[in-house]
DNA sequence: CGCGTAATTGAATCAGTTCAATGTCAGTGG
DNA sequence: CCACTGACATTGAACTGATTCAATTACGCG
């Protein structure tokens, strides 16, 4: 396993966030190129390795017989994916942007032996997930949709945000149908809820797909159920 | 720690469900009795300790500053509490009836020496938990209150119903409140829910707190969103 | 028995969905 | 260069499932 999961920092579907590759490693891990649409693995396929998302974003899934889906999580560059339960994966997962990957082995839960820097550095890292679960948890179960939208901006404002003069802007590598699916809404409200925190000017959207921040200390106070008035 | 942590099946919080507590251990783990509305833990508590549910039901939840609450899991005998992410807990977690713990020590951080086979098996546990809160995810976002109603009842029904005559029977601990901040939903829409289910013979309610499956079938399909019509 | 808590039921309201129409933009080919 | 196309986003209007608030009803306990 490459050096860098020595750092974990987060987990999806488990899965770690790992620090910067190192580059000073001996063996570098395998890399692996995505193009947009295309799927890493699907829910129940065995598993045996774990990606490290170094460019671009990838989107965690599950999907209901009859066509329901939940997203789970967006991985960011550093984030991890395919952290399997009882070696098989339970998401979907799938490229939104074109992707570049670092590939790790991931250990078989025979192997107590193995590097137990390691496993220590995948069970933090799955413990962090599960808060990072539970966060999710709240704004999926306990929400309006204009908080949870906002929740959403404030997430990636965190998150994924550069500079823009006095502002912030956010590149947004996900449709407005994942957008819902990851906050339990439909795209049609999702859309409706953007126009709205635009109307109050706490973003402006250039495009469809570009939003500016323009008062990120409202932004939080609605994402935290404040009305504001 | 205890020899149980050895065969993990479920966590929450994170927590590991570990197995039954092995009476021929030669150091057996302190344990601890919690009154009914007694508090275990905070969110924010410094954690070193985890602990398994012997007897009893504890529930596990986040409290936003406005009060609204989701509750995360509930965790029955056999399962553990109170795994944490960075040092703390990241839930409330209560007694919802009177409880017998069993008490473990939690590895820190910084073990990296400790117990290698106690780490995986705690690395196996979150990995299954983090698959269960992503079942619950579904729940929350894709689902109208019926089905999360049928899927709760179903979840039970696999966890701790007891066999009466050819039925099953669920003794309720958690109250409609308790019910509805798992599902995300009000206390009322959860009665009418079980008015429902009682209507259409998928299950009888002796008293409020005790479920009688009567259709376990039909229960699945509705809390696969089918609408059996 | 009577009190307090929890559950149920009812009626009105509302947030979010659904369905349909319109708008926007990038890519393609005449 | 501009018209056409297809995918996605936005907007509008009607509908509906869940919430809210209020009124009973049921139940456990002193």
């Amino acid at each position: 396993m490459h050096a860098a999961l020595l750092k974990p920092a987060k987990v999806c579907d488990g899965s770690i966030r790992l620090g910067a590759p190192s580059s000073r490693s001996a063996f570098p891990p395998l890399s692996r190129r995505l193009h947009q649409g295309q799927p890493l693995f699907h829910e129940g396929d065995r598993a045996n390795r774990v990606y490290e998302v170094a460019k671009g974003v990838m989107r965690l899934a599950r999907v209901q017989p009859d066509g329901r889906r939940q997203v789970i999580d967006f991985a960011f560059p550093g984030d991890v994916v395919g952290l399997p339960a009882d070696e098989r994966h339970t998401t979907e997962c799938e490229a939104i942007t074109d992707c570049d990957l670092l590939v790790h082995r991931c250990p078989s839960p025979t192997e107590h032996d193995g590097n137990p820097v390691l496993h220590r550095a995948l069970l933090d890292a799955a413990l962090q997930e599960i808060r990072r679960l539970q966060n999710h948890f709240v704004l999926l179960g306990r929400r309006r949709a204009l908080e949870k939208t906002a929740a959403f901006v404030a997430l990636l404002l965190d998150r994924i945000s550069e500079p823009i003069g006095r502002y912030r802007m956010i590149r947004l590598a996900m449709n407005r149908a994942d957008i819902a699916d990851y906050l339990g809404l439909t795209p049609e409200t999702v859309s409706r809820c953007f126009t709205e925190l635009r109307g109050r000017h706490v973003l402006a959207l250039d495009d469809a797909n570009t939003v500016i921040v323009l008062d990120a200390a409202r932004l939080r106070t609605l994402a935290d159920g404040d009305t504001g008035l």
